[in-house]
DNA sequence: GCTGGGTGTTGATTAAGATCAAAAAGCGAC
DNA sequence: GTCGCTTTTTGATCTTAATCAACACCCAGC
């Protein structure tokens, strides 16, 4: 099997290759020919029930590196799939330092923070070129009223975010650096296999200073532990890019 | 006001009261004349809607001070409302160490974890004797499907759980201990408070070392970290009681 | 090409909290 | 009440990652 990022050449990581196509951007007008419709939030739906979905998602313009999707204490509105691109969530602490609250990939849903609040508790940026669907959350409830299928499909999703949230407590309360990162890998590697992506090859799209918000390291931390990884022959670093060269390995990281 | 942990006296800080009764067992045996109904699923619910509610609760034998909920991997069938006493859950790591990942208090929503992937992911212990409302999920989903509020009432206490889990992440990756005590008394507070106990004055119903898994802590810093609180005068520790002496100064701890 | 700001690496030192250890306190069972 | 267990406190030492610091890298714009 081949990938999008697959490069034959065996010394380079495949720069060029990773670099033109970082994520390649899913040009569907419709959840119905979406290639990300099975692991996004049309799963368990059928034909007219994607298609009634269909009818209330916006697909606004794409969003530059950068730039805000909406900023914390903005007021709720919307919850978001990913289409292309990604995204990472943060807040500012009360003397001013951000911390990473999450990372998000094509087919993955964001915004949910705000559905008990009416307001955003984060702020959400892209970290490449992205696009968006946009689905208006009163609608999305009046929707989810009216098809079974679709409520359970959003129960589901909210559920799985909140387990999400508790591994990654459980992982900043009893993990070192080095398993922290591991993880973090692991679970880049995951998640791009998951859209089709290498799951052994790819280019990170955050900073060091980003991966170190999230997991509750230093960036000078983070930056070592890549390095030492490397040492041990587990991955490859080459600034942004990434390739896991000893997946047991890594995984053995975590305990057996 | 006085509460129901009051204490007359001076020195002690009355103990036996608070013995006698950790949480008053709260004796509904409905939604419609439960104390606890403001706070707890049935908020933004007429009468009506209420009462259909109430039509698929199970109120089951109270729980004695250590025995289990659910555990780690069952099958999930309910999500549960805390009707008196509390809970912690926990997981097991995979070197065999147990983490806390959430306390939950009266007129609290717990066992989400199980939504997404029809599992539980944690197991749930009573921390005290207590009581318990269960509200099988499918029976759930289903009245939900027919109460436009009630569904809109459970994706918001989905929402805020998912909230709350950001909020630990932040504390996890950049507070101190003194920071992650302060944090822990300070929920602590406002949640008895908003049962109608005293928000000052209370009664840990954890030991150390369990703050100790859900703070990313050892027991002996949770131990150090409230002598050094006492010493600063802002509260006041006699094993598992504690008197918060300066509230001000408790949250200055977490910064302007 | 050069220049500059953001990003990343590496080294030296420090500090916060973990670990190891021992004793005290609390509590239930008898 | 005593016994035995769990929980808590406190002290001494060790370790990990933070902090401080310097330099290398990389791409963007000129």
């Amino acid at each position: 099997m081949t990938y999008q990022s697959a490069d034959a050449s065996g010394k380079s990581l495949g720069t060029d290759v990773l670099r033109a196509r970082p994520c390649p951007h899913n040009a569907a007008a419709s959840c119905s020919n979406c290639r990300l419709s099975d692991l996004c939030l049309p799963i368990a739906l059928n034909k007219s029930e994607i298609q009634q979905l269909d009818n209330i998602i916006e697909r606004n313009r794409p969003l530059g590196k950068g730039e805000h999707l909406y900023r914390q204490r903005d007021e709720f509105r919307s919850v978001y799939a990913v289409r292309s691109g990604s995204f990472k969530s943060y807040t500012l602490t009360s003397d001013g330092k951000s911390r990473v609250t999450g990372f998000y990939m094509p087919g993955e849903i964001l915004g949910m923070d705000g559905i008990g609040t009416r307001s955003h508790g984060v702020s959400t940026m892209a970290l490449e070129h992205a696009s968006i669907c946009e689905i208006p959350f009163s609608q999305l409830e009046r929707l989810s009223h009216q098809l079974p299928n679709l409520q359970s499909r959003f129960f589901a999703i909210m559920g799985n975010e909140i387990v999400k949230d508790q591994q990654i407590h459980t992982l900043l309360s009893s993990y070192t650096a080095e398993q922290r990162l591991a993880s973090f890998l692991l679970s880049l590697s995951t998640r791009y296999a998951r859209c089709q992506r290498s799951p052994d090859r790819f280019l990170l799209q955050m900073t060091r200073g980003d991966i170190g918000e999230y997991l509750g390291l230093t960036l000078e931390t983070v930056s070592r532990g890549f390095s030492s990884l490397q040492k041990k022959a587990i991955i490859s670093v080459k600034s942004r890019e990434i390739a896991i060269t000893d997946m047991t390995a890594l995984k053995a990281i975590l305990g057996d």
